[in-house]
DNA sequence: CTCCACTAGTCAAAGCTTTGACTAATCCCT
DNA sequence: AGGGATTAGTCAAAGCTTTGACTAGTGGAG
């Protein structure tokens, strides 16, 4: 595995590369799995083209970053919650909440407010501006995530989701690591 | 949309909030599409688990970061390469790559040369480090994306690999944005 | 040959993420 | 009530990403 020249190595591209790669490493590797290889980088290059779609065409021109939109989609849905349930919710870590929210109460969106009965934790919550700006970017999300599903039938996408929900739910299985 | 409580909120975490979230704007949102809503909530929350899990479990503990193992996997499998091809292969920008390479250097792994047809670009390459290192990290890789898969029938990761390329190829077909 | 357009790469500022350390508040056990 | 263990949140350092600007080098049109 050297990369050296005189293969077929012409005209690749971010799509055709997995097939090279799959192509390849099971030629001179055997004992991958391959299969396993092929979905792991397929499934990495779609959510990534996919992301960078919504957050470049939807996102960005509103004055949104892919993780802000997140985390106000969250807090729209959820109501106002504390900032270790905003965490469990988007996903991210206590962390990136906390720098992520600094941002976001800069330019007016969310507010913190001190909890009663626990002085440690912070209350997070829509503004006025954060419910609206929040309401738009996702029905903009919602619109453009129409034009990708378009593209496979509705049994299709079905099939997908669940297929997705099952790979999730093993992950307990294999004791996946996730964020504290 | 406004988060008040009296819901069926309790108990709520990182995989039943995709259900939640679908529920709730079905309920209150009837033009928004539920179906692409799930769908990108689910492949997004899935491939966020699955990445999170790999660089904390293989690559981190070997001192790589995923962008650097995932250029490192490139290099080894396509060869020495200018800058601007391991861009495209990557799916990363130039800027990133620069800045990533400037690391990847720093630590030994990979090393940047002049090319003599045209001297504005730099010819990226292997180190022997950098060989081993690849080697290394992607058989334990390897290993760990078997075990995400093993979660699924054979069939079921073709026919969900089949799926997510057609999901690629149709994002020409609505103009998605791509990295410059 | 000259000039202008284009291309490769880098840089800078700003944002998000990670890990690990640290503070402050709460809980629980004796 | 006292004291140790937890828990919530923040901070700091280091890394990656984005956009947009900027430097060099290439190449084609006149």
């Amino acid at each position: 595995m050297s990369g050296e020249p005189g293969d077929d190595r012409e005209q690749l591209d971010y799509l055709s590369f997995v097939d090279y790669a799959v192509a390849r490493t099971a030629r001179e590797l055997p004992d991958i799995d391959a299969l396993a290889m092929r979905f792991v980088l397929t499934l990495h290059r779609a959510t990534s083209a996919l992301v960078y779609d919504l957050e470049s065409s939807v996102h960005r021109p509103r004055g949104l970053t892919w993780p802000g939109f997140r985390l106000l989609f969250v807090l729209w849905l959820a109501g106002p919650a504390e900032a270790k349930r905003v965490a469990e919710l988007t996903g991210m870590s206590r962390a990136a909440v906390s720098a992520l929210v600094k941002t976001l109460e800069r330019e007016g969106l969310v507010c913190r407010r001190q909890v009663a009965h626990d002085r440690r934790s912070v209350q997070l919550a829509l503004t006025e501006v954060g419910r609206v700006a929040i309401a738009d970017a996702f029905a903009a999300h919602n619109a453009r995530e129409q034009d990708w599903v378009g593209v496979l039938s509705e049994s299709e996408v079905v099939t997908l989701i669940g297929l997705l929900g099952k790979l999730m739910a093993g992950s307990a299985r294999i004791a996946a690591r996730r964020r504290s």
